[in-house]
DNA sequence: GATGAATGAGCATTCATTCAT
DNA sequence: CATGAATGAATGCTCATTCAT
């Protein structure tokens, strides 16, 4: 029984090993299933009976991705944390997750806004609606005491993760050319200046 | 031989837009060649004879986006021209390109680190060379007295132009739920902000 | 064990019903075994286990159909029985299962010559040979009173239930344009008049 | 331009010659379109340019068929004929067609109600209309002065060619088996019979 | 007998690309 | 320069079948 449930998540595991390896290598257009499937050590059928297609293995792979994200993201904000101190959470998780799982980082940042997502949008949305309502339980208060401005949520999310969006988009195109730490530290800095920023002008 | 000359640009220009219709409504990977051909009038041949394949075709299209906002943004900045202004430019001139030219913003939002860009990395390389030194010459000044931060060149893209970026993808994918003139002021509020804060907190 | 041999009879039943319906409704050719599967509550290998394959599957569909109907027909020859009697029978009797076991009959029917019978052909020939001698034992007297003409056997058969077969191909594709009684009658005066005519030109 | 026109129709036709070799060697579903192509001398591509498919091109064999047994029948029609005389064409120029064109006979004969029709239904019952039409006009007087009887389509059709239909397909499977020449003139009396009983037996 | 995850050969189909006219 | 029929390599995907439990 246990025997069972491990093989079958073993063999998940595999393919998406595999997949991520693959894709990061030689993209996703160029990949083709025999690929993965050599890779895997996995049938062609074992990857369909798992995942359906090609589109939902590489959209398993980067909801997956965006989940592990958030979560670390989200897990620290839990504790009734200071403006200054969210914000710069919001800001370096992302970027302390690159560092730390560069592969599907940099597979996840590679596939924003990828066509083979369609199949997969519901997912998305799911997780996302997940994240919003975790970040706006710290958000809130802040908002109310005038220590974070009001935004519109496009604009917030732009101004906090666009900048280390970009920065890491550069690093997965060239690792040796960006300082992931050093960036951190800026980025974080830079994301709560503007924050201040917003607030005092806003009258 | 005028006449000629005309029909062949009315030519490329009727393929260049079908195939950007044909992007923007179906994505690169679903597009056809037979879809574009349909699109533009014009025979399979001709689509070869003019552009060579499918991705230089889509490559045509994102270089001349790219050299079409990176024209208007460092015109803007020949004169000389204050940290300040100059910031607010570089931050705005993204999002007024896109409220002007739609449907080739969102094609090249789109297609940014997109695979069929390989074909075209060259010329996508000396477009954006070109840009980086008509900046450098307007930054220049500020840099050495001090008006504007010391930073890498990833890092002070990502924060000029990744909350751009992050907006422009979600009024992409939804144009009706963003506002570009509202969230150009202040995003260019936030950029300089974020770069006072920089220069402030430097030593 | 009867309680075994029970629940074994009715596996099979459910798989043969379950398929008789999916090979209605998409065809054979459409028709996966998942399909089946479903439809039957069953598992994929408890089907292989009874039936050895799909196409084994659907010939023993098709053979047990074409048991029933000759065995209702050639049950009503076994008495001593007239010429016009049993010509009548021998037309009618097909009408008259097609009736009365439309599901089974029309599968049949669309069934004719299919190529999954193949593997079934020697199942098959014996169930014809059997339903032969059955009608020859019928016939013999007939024919030797010059009742019934002397005929090459595919051209009785062609003029017993070609007629039939062909209505009832109609009926199978839309059942609602046939009138299988009034039909049935028809062609039974048909049948006989042209047996009647065909002794009478003999000479 | 002719040119043109004739290799585009050559290669038309060499693909259907093609197909309707494999088709009847090894059946439709066991037909590869590499078969066919091999076959016909052509590419896989230009297969689907002219026909858009397996299932089309089959489909489009059968049409052509069908409608060209239906010309010859007919045809024979035209002139003001005869009840009896009719009625003999309409049974036998079924099996003189099959005694001339045997291959694409064949094929016909064992395709009947076959599932890849359904992609065609359009243009059979198309063609199916035509040959309804110009059947009524001949039969139509014949009908009035009570020479044939009134009957549904569908039992008329049924016989016949219900007969012809069955002894065809016993020929189809087995040619030696069966003398059509000799066949055809019992069919044709047994019609002929059918129908002067149904007359007689009428009031 | 039952189960269903795993298998992998097999195939239709697509579509970018070519080139003779 | 324009055309579009012809090409054929490339690939995702299906699904009957097996077999360990």
């Amino acid at each position: 029984m246990a025997a069972r449930s491990d093989a079958t998540r073993d063999r998940r595991r595999q393919i998406l090993d595999a997949a991520l390896a693959c894709f990061n290598e030689v993209g996703y257009a160029k990949t083709t299933i025999a690929l993965i499937r050599e890779g895997a050590g996995a049938s062609t059928g074992s990857i369909y009976h798992h995942f359906g297609g090609k589109e939902q293995l590489a959209g398993a792979l980067y909801v997956g991705g965006i989940r592990d994200v958030q979560m670390r993201t989200a897990d620290k904000l839990e504790t009734p944390l200071g403006a200054e101190a969210g914000v710069k959470i919001l800001v370096g998780s992302f970027l302390r997750w690159a560092d730390e799982s560069p592969e599907l980082a940099a597979f996840c940042l590679r596939s924003r806004g990828a066509e083979f997502l369609e199949r997969t949008a519901d997912d998305l949305a799911e997780v996302n609606d997940h994240m919003q309502s975790r970040v706006r339980k710290w958000m809130q208060p802040h908002l109310e005491s005038g220590a974070l401005p009001m935004l519109e949520p496009s604009v917030y999310w732009g101004i906090l993760i666009g900048p280390s969006d970009h920065v890491l988009r550069q690093w997965a195109a060239n690792p040796k050319n960006v300082d992931l730490q050093r960036s951190r530290i800026i980025l974080e800095r830079a994301a709560w200046s503007a924050m201040l920023g917003l607030c005092e002008e806003q009258p």
